[in-house]
DNA sequence: TCGCTTCGGTTCATTATTTGAACCGACGTT
DNA sequence: AACGTCGGTTCAAATAATGAACCGAAGCGA
């Protein structure tokens, strides 16, 4: 294993649940020896990757990756342009939509706008989606090549809630229905309680960069809403890659 | 140098200006072998740091680097805490407001709020403030432990505009100023036509962690403004200290 | 107060990884 | 067709990473 891959490891140990790691807990976490452990640390603090918490002397990710995160964003802008068309689609249903883009072999919730009604659907920004068992993943899916699908497909299913499709052929076949209406459909496939309809939004090469779901409860779900709620995404993922390309407004 | 070192500073290349660059170029830019600096971008590429350009083959920063980027700013939430103060800042001054962050060595220009006159200052975000220079350099080194402020000092001060302090002397003189009065001033030191005053934004150790800055053009500029800005600023960044601190609103 | 454990951090002989000159084939210019 | 540059690859030589053992300090239960 490569020691650039080690120091990452660690960047990535730090997550919105656990922001804060001391030294030993690095370590085991990343099955590391404490003293490279710690001098992987020191590099990436180098370069204000990581920051330590003078006090407790605890690690905590540092104000290097705002920075490259915001140039990055600034030049991909991903999130900032679809975020205006999430909120209208949000205010269009009357539900909570979120916003995903694919990293590191799942996709990563980057934007939500909230439902106003009371009885909502709640999401986090940060949250990792697993590619099988949401309908964000099920979208992303059927909008992949073939051999980035198998390789997806091919493999061990994770079961989140008793409906969570585990089975490789019916997971085909929601995927390959996914790709004839245009968007996929998922029924407490994640979260207990849940309905959530999605699409996937493609780049320029028509290649997938991530989902935008309609997330809303049980109760207020029927193949009706379904349909319209899949109908009003596939045009807001549609304007968001128009808007990528650089179309005019 | 250490293996890390290399790769980080492969990430560091990448710009708001030059946000896309080739394999050759990289290595070239980095003092590296071409080789080398390949095996580095694959192993960051493997955790999505960096991306490739499927057609033109040209790397650029990757999802990975959002992803962190968010998780740090949830946890830090410095601008988040800051933009609404630093926004009632602007509309009391009626001038453009920029915000900054300290991260290896300069100051990283990270939230900004125009003022509404037609005749105002620009700033964009992602922008690098050197520490001498500009005011929000100068306050922030009021604010710096002495052992920082030197290494800071003694080294050669380039020259922006011919009103630039480049002297060793002239620019300790302006820090002990603006450590007296608690913000420092500029008049066209960075930018032509350019009036600052700035203040340091404290941690809770007392460490600054970065500035806020008035910015507003020379002919709208006087003691007295500058002086009311001043006040003003101390006022505003005693608030986001407060609340950073995690103090009731 | 005494052990006992765990913390963050350091050392240095051993070991495994990184390195880069030379080499591809492909593409664009002259 | 000759040339330069591009992205990418190879493998023996050189260099950097590793981790067991060790520190002193701090927390904790008896």
């Amino acid at each position: 294993m490569s020691t650039v891959h080690k120091a990452i490891s660690l960047l990535e140990l730090f997550t919105l649940a656990e922001p804060e790691i001391g030294l030993s807990d690095i370590a085991r976490k990343a099955g590391l020896d404490k003293a490279t452990a710690r001098r992987l640390l020191v590099a990436l603090a180098g370069h204000r990757l990581i920051e330590q918490e003078p006090h407790s002397r605890r690690y905590r990710l540092g104000a290097g990756l705002s920075r490259l995160g915001r140039i990055r964003d600034a030049h991909f802008p991903y999130v900032r342009v679809a975020a205006p068309i999430v909120r209208d689609l949000s205010v269009e249903t009357g539900e909570t939509v979120h916003l995903s883009e694919f990293s590191a072999g799942a996709l990563l919730t980057v934007h939500v706008e909230l439902s106003t009604k009371a009885n909502r659907v709640n999401v986090d920004v940060g949250q990792v989606l697993p590619l099988h068992g949401t309908a964000s993943g099920i979208a992303f899916l059927s909008a992949s090549r073939a051999d980035i699908l198998q390789t997806h497909v091919d493999r061990p299913l994770d079961r989140f809630t008793p409906h969570t499709v585990t089975d490789r052929d019916q997971l085909i076949e929601a995927i390959r229905l996914a790709a004839r209406h245009g968007y996929s459909r998922s029924a407490q496939g994640y979260e207990e309680g849940v309905h959530s309809v999605a699409v996937a939004i493609l780049g320029s090469d028509n290649a997938p960069i991530g989902t935008m779901a309609v997330a809303c409860p049980m109760s207020r779900a029927s193949d009706a809403v379904a349909a319209s709620q899949g109908e009003a995404a596939m045009r807001a993922a549609r304007q968001i890659s128009a808007r990528l390309a650089g179309d005019p407004v």
